[in-house]
DNA sequence: ATGGCGCGCGCAGCGCGA
């Protein structure tokens, strides 16, 4: 079971690449966020016919994220409960047994701002909630754009990000407490090719040069972590005309 | 890495992402 995450910087404008890519790779689950589109504009048909269903929860303009699968998605949840939240942040539902937990971490503009102090909130309302849910769900995944590199090998150039947003201290401290609950960082179950990232920026030709962060990840429950047999980057789609800048991270779970 | 790109909105140029 192949089970993958991508921030697709709008499924409007990349539903093509997302159908193709689905095609090459043909993941059983596929978690995407950024979608930016309202649920009315959700293009439930073209995926139909691709051979995905999709629960989601959109928004205008910003944010949005959905689960894409195979098989029927079941007891679908909308953003973390007890969290009043406006942004569409957050989807779970289950498949085939394994419950899937979708997130787009908030961005958190820059250290000490509000948007910053709101990213540090949410992923608390998120940790607590997930430590009940991974009792309740022994097969439960996190998958999303944490928007957090988590060590110093996680970014290009760790002097230049230190005490920046996506590499604050407080940020990694966030990322391990979620790990603490009992989850492995897949990627990090297998040797991986040094410098790999999953999102690049737009300018100054970042991915050529592999300016990158590793800020998409894939978060297995013991269960899961046990059935994991691969984990990577597929960086092939970001070198794409008119990509996303953000690369999916794909995991197999036997 | 502190401007540069790409997106949505909506028709100019700004807010936002990371």
């Amino acid at each position: 079971m192949k089970i993958a995450t991508w921030n697709v910087n709008s499924l409007k404008v990349r539903l093509p690449q997302v159908l193709d890519w689905l095609g090459a790779q043909r993941p059983e689950v596929v978690c995407l966020q950024e979608t930016k589109l309202v649920d009315q504009d959700f293009p439930s048909a073209e995926l139909q016919a691709a051979g995905y269903q999709a629960a989601f929860a959109g928004q205008k303009t910003y944010n949005g994220v959905a689960i894409l699968s195979r098989a029927p998605a079941q007891d679908v949840q909308v953003g973390i409960p007890g969290f009043a939240d406006e942004q569409k942040r957050l989807i779970a539902a289950t498949i085939d047994g394994t419950r899937i937990v979708c997130a787009y971490f908030p961005n958190g503009q820059s250290v000490g701002s509000d948007k910053y102090a709101y990213k540090l909130k949410w992923i608390e309302a998120l940790t607590g909630w997930l430590r009940g849910e991974l009792a309740r769900h022994p097969r439960l995944a996190l998958l999303g754009d944490f928007n957090i590199a988590p060590e110093e090998r996680d970014v290009h150039d760790p002097k230049a990000w230190e005490g920046q947003v996506l590499f604050s201290e407080p940020e990694r401290a966030a990322f391990r407490e979620l790990i603490g609950l009992g989850f492995a960082d897949a990627f990090r179950l297998f040797e991986q090719p040094e410098k790999t990232y999953t999102w690049w920026d737009y300018r100054m030709m970042a991915f050529r040069r592999n300016m990158g962060l590793r800020i998409d990840h894939i978060l297995l429950s013991a269960a899961l972590a046990q059935a994991c047999r691969a984990c990577g980057v597929d960086k092939e789609s970001r070198r794409a005309e008119r990509p996303s800048d953000h690369a999916p991270v794909i995991a197999e779970l036997a």
